[in-house]
DNA sequence: AAGACAGTATACCGTTCGGTATACTTGGCT
DNA sequence: AGCCAAGTATACCGAACGGTATACTGTCTT
């Protein structure tokens, strides 16, 4: 029921991660798809409507099992390997998506594509300064830079899952032990 | 002389920065630049040669300091703390700059955008790949690693960066410390 | 059998897009 | 004075933009 539906939201990903939100328009989309512009308005009301309906649909299972995995156990290693494992998993089987991700995370703040993905990387953000705040009790010296904590190792999860995507970084196996190593104890060991 | 020029290019600058470059239309910059658009087609031609001019003049400079900075003296601690300390001056002296170049590298790889901001990136990339392979030299523990230090070390830079340019952070003074000290022994210690 | 309703297509709307042909003004040079 | 070239404005171009009014088709319910 409603292949359609499921199509153009497949197309439209593929096309605003290849060449950006703005730059696709509506007839692109439906020619691509096989299908004419009243069907997509019919299921998604307006081009910032279907942006909407795609980064949520796509998004809020992730940030479900993020928050499943960032759980603090009282291992903080454990918990960060967890994140990025599940992190950079969710980015390799769905690359497009993840690219898409990255554009609307450091879009400009008035553009439509950084207003729809703003939960994303809001919640992202919650989830792991909590766990940073649930984890300073056990180590004092981490205390009071759980925002700057949680942004950096964001952004390093980030930076390798967007090496690996772009074939930059060959051996992923231990991608994960690599990122959560640096994050811990620097460069140096 | 050629005040118009200037203009434009400032203007254009802060709309890009505020609502992309996609969004921003030839209409709008001329329009709060108090001018016409011949004006604009004879000092730039094009829509993506005004963007191309404004990115090369205003890194260009950038790049040519940063290569300075980046000049490995021995001790890689210095090196990275006067990359990392003028990148996060240049940051927080031009934080429409900065950010519209942020969106320009995770910009989709088909854009404008991405396009013209790919000498940036790459230049940066170079200068950072370079000093980690003379480092490598000195430090055993480094090798075959200087492709993932580079963009981790730019990774955690440009997250900072951010964060303070976004008042997320306050306290600045010790911010490339903190940077450099993340990135070389780790968040423990 | 009849009606309701979701889904889809044809054809069209006004607006804005990037870009330009043409002409006027201005300054400096000869 | 006469000319040239840079710089700027008026007015316009065809194409593409996001969006919609209307009508047709099927399927399912009653």
């Amino acid at each position: 029921m409603s292949e359609n539906r499921s199509t153009i939201l497949q197309i439209s990903l593929e096309l605003f991660a290849r060449r950006g939100y703005e730059a696709v328009g509506i007839q692109e989309i439906v020619d691509s798809a096989g299908i004419t512009k009243p069907t997509l308005y019919h299921y998604f009301g307006s081009k910032s409507g279907l942006l909407e309906i795609l980064l949520k649909e796509s998004f809020t299972p992730f940030l479900t099992r993020l928050a499943d995995a960032a759980r603090y156990s009282g291992d903080v290693t454990n918990t960060l390997q967890a994140v990025a494992s599940y992190s950079l998993q969710f980015a390799g089987q769905n690359p497009s998506l993840f690219r898409f991700y990255l554009t609307t995370q450091v879009a400009p703040l008035d553009s439509e594509p950084y207003q729809a993905g703003k939960f994303i990387h809001l919640e992202q953000q919650r989830i792991l300064q909590e766990l940073f705040l649930k984890a300073a009790q056990d180590h004092g010296n981490m205390k009071g830079r759980h925002i700057a904590y949680a942004a950096s190792f964001l952004g390093l999860v980030n930076t390798y899952a967007l090496l690996a995507v772009n074939g930059e970084i060959t051996s992923v196996d231990n991608l994960v032990n690599q990122v959560v190593h640096q994050f811990m104890h620097g460069i140096f060991s």
